[in-house]
DNA sequence: TGATGTGAAAGCGTTCACAGCG
DNA sequence: CGCTGTGAACGCTTTCACATCA
């Protein structure tokens, strides 16, 4: 039996994106979501050098991407860009901030301080992204008091208190594993609605049904070593 | 840039691949690799609380895997478990570390002893995973000499001398990104195999044509800001 | 009996190729 | 003309469902 293209317009979401701030429940490809990132990371290093429009080939190539894939990309977010010419630098990083939420500023404390978390807090590169350092939490009473930076060191009891007067969006953990489990659980019943975790250990489970991200550095190493070992290209 | 169909094959696959048990040449999605690293975690964790045999849908659902998606990529590196039982934990984890490659081990040097350099040179959980730390380099003059932990903090140019002596494999970049595309390329002259940048930028060029995993905060929080605002489940 | 192992189907994301438009 | 925007093809990944076997 031949097969017969009963096409019928099967119409996707569009994000129906008029300006830079309307709603957009679009379908967007998980795996574009860490392109839009790195997307911006460039953008914003173009716009500091001046350059106000790019195409997509040229954005694809400095990246390691197809220039199809980056039209792909912008078009889910519902970027437009001038045929014949490209996209405008500027209004990119703001449709792209807007897509993933970083148009507004999201606070942040950062829950265990030793080795990691102490680099944590120094880190530049999170306020750039609208992403605030509030509060800095440890479970061990010895470091509770201390100074990092701008931020007193506060025990996890006092954090539903913390949270009182300064609501608090993410957190930031980086305690041990073993504890990584009770700690966000404790977190999520706070109020904290996802959490970026660098303990190397699941944290989630039914009580904690909140979005998290891990970051484990051991499993980073472990795809690179696989990588090498079979010639792999990344990204 | 779609006019002339000069097909070249970007970002993908080197299929031939021979673990070194057995002599099954597989295929591993690539996504899978991450998913080794985490069922390997898992699995050492169930080794020490003495459990030794486990099933496809038990190990998922302390992941959020389906039992489908774990047999599939058992099955992927030749891993053989025992109908109306399941798994050998110590065998799996023998299995996953030969696929990987992290049955040998894995000599690093640790590029740049800021904030971040020196909280990874403190990190436990790469020896477990056969990753060690052999060199400390730093292109500030004023810390080289220094101690970290073990390690001697060596001046760049030093690195040649240092790779003479001990073979490194793997580099872990902490520098700032202003330099890193720099770094980066001296460190694959000199022989680096590998490269974990932790610096927000791109290094990869055609210069610098070994496998780079980038591990960037900001990235990771701006995912994380996308799931929280989308109510997404992650991983 | 209770789990594995695996064809086949379904689902997604990427790439192709080109119409459309400034 | 050059580049965007997008159906359609393609190929990879996941899920389904069940034969298979200790």
């Amino acid at each position: 039996m031949p097969v017969v293209p009963a096409k019928e317009k099967m119409t996707k979401f569009k994000p129906e994106r008029t300006t830079s701030n309307s709603f957009a429940s679009a379908i967007i490809p998980s795996g574009a979501i860490s392109r839009m990132a790195i997307y911006l990371r460039e953008l914003q290093q173009l716009q500091r050098s001046g350059i106000d429009t790019i195409n997509s080939s040229q954005l694809g190539e400095r990246l390691g991407f197809t220039d199809s894939q980056v039209r792909r990309d912008l078009g889910a977010i519902g970027a437009v860009g001038r045929r014949g010419v490209g996209y405008s630098t500027s209004q990119l990083c703001q449709t792209i901030r807007s897509a993933i939420g970083t148009d507004r500023d999201w606070n942040i404390a950062l829950v265990g301080m030793g080795n990691l978390g102490q680099a944590l807090a120094g880190y530049r590169g999170f306020e750039t992204q609208g992403f605030r350092l509030v509060a800095a939490i440890d479970l061990d009473q010895a470091k509770v008091g201390k100074k990092v930076g701008k931020l007193t060191i506060k025990s996890i009891d006092q954090f539903d208190s913390v949270v009182a007067r300064t609501p608090i969006q993410l957190a930031i953990l980086a305690v041990p594993a073993e504890v990584a489990p009770d700690v966000a659980e404790r977190l999520a019943k706070s109020g904290v609605l996802g959490i970026l975790n660098f303990a190397p250990t699941n944290v989630r489970s039914p009580k904690t049904c909140i979005p998290v991200i891990d970051v484990d550095m051991a499993i980073e190493l472990q795809r690179l070593a696989f990588a090498v070992v079979n010639q792999e290209a990344s990204r």
